[in-house]
DNA sequence: CATTTAGTTCGCATATAACCGAACAAACTA
DNA sequence: TAGTTTGTTCGGTTATATGCGAACTAAATG
């Protein structure tokens, strides 16, 4: 049930680390992250979560909570079983570019609006000028990038 | 002196409430950096910060030295005069094109330690396979895009 | 030398985050 | 119905972030 070596354990640890800075989660929940992605085909209750990370009942079920209303994780049920089954999203990459898109779509929107003010009456260095335009095209490339791999993540989705 | 329009006030909530979200700083030092980002030709002494954001002079102090620090703000000084002037660094977006990059290649090398501990026991589906590859690939446009746009800014930087 | 200018530093107040254990609740089981 | 399983919720603790005012310092000025 608790399969979990020492090299998955530090393992865990190491991506639970990634994970708090990256994703900014609190780190018991970056470490429920970390045990859920290196356990894609076994099936994780909230006991088996307890014993291999060593919390608290009350603190695992707040950050499970915190993870499934993120929709950074997924639950499924087995029948005549009670328990949940906890797994990392499916959906999860995708909605991690969404949200990457909505960003830098946010950076261009900001970097219009510097603009427009700028256009308005100052007299602006060309360096910086130039430096905002580079900005621009590089944010741009961003979209592309991201749009790209969404569209090829949902043309997998459909296939399966 | 304090040369802030209702309009550029307006402008600077807007930007602050960005910094704020997307550079992880105070509410006060995204407000700063948002009013030097509008002020590039204008000479921002450590008391026009006072008087345009409203806030003590300790808070100031504390941001100002914050915002040096992590080499988001300059300053210079004018001879004969002991007040130091404050600007957004020039230097800024190669440092967060760096940060990024280095935070790809993180990604990158999180990825490598799944990929590895997956080939060793686990039998993944094909589809998490597919996606773990994707995401790969996706990663590697980043780096080429954030590589590239580095280069084009120290060209730049090198014909001024 | 006394005062002003230009900032820094300290202690305090308030807010929020992260975790814990204990009490509670809802569903199933004997 | 009594007990067990599977969680949730509450109150408290500790740590950290953000801001303030008051006291301080170091340099320039009169």
């Amino acid at each position: 049930m608790t399969n979990c070596t020492e090299k998955k354990r530090k393992l865990i640890e190491r991506l639970g680390i990634h994970f708090e800075k990256e994703m900014d989660l609190s780190p018991l929940a970056a470490r429920i992250l970390g045990l859920l992605i290196l356990s894609p085909s076994e099936d994780l209750s909230f006991e088996d979560i307890t014993n291999i990370t060593c919390a608290s009942k009350s603190s695992i079920s707040t950050n499970i909570n915190l993870l499934l209303q993120l929709k950074i994780i997924d639950y499924f049920t087995k029948p005549g079983d009670r328990r949940r089954y906890f797994r990392a999203s499916r959906n999860h990459l995708k909605l991690t570019l969404n949200d990457n898109l909505s960003k830098v779509d946010k950076q261009l929107e900001v970097l219009e609006l510097i603009d427009e003010f700028n256009q308005g009456a100052e007299k602006e260095s060309n360096h910086k000028f130039q430096v905002r335009l580079l900005y621009r095209e590089f944010l741009k490339n961003q979209q592309k990038n991201l749009q790209n791999t969404l569209k090829k993540i949902s043309e997998i989705q459909d296939t399966q």
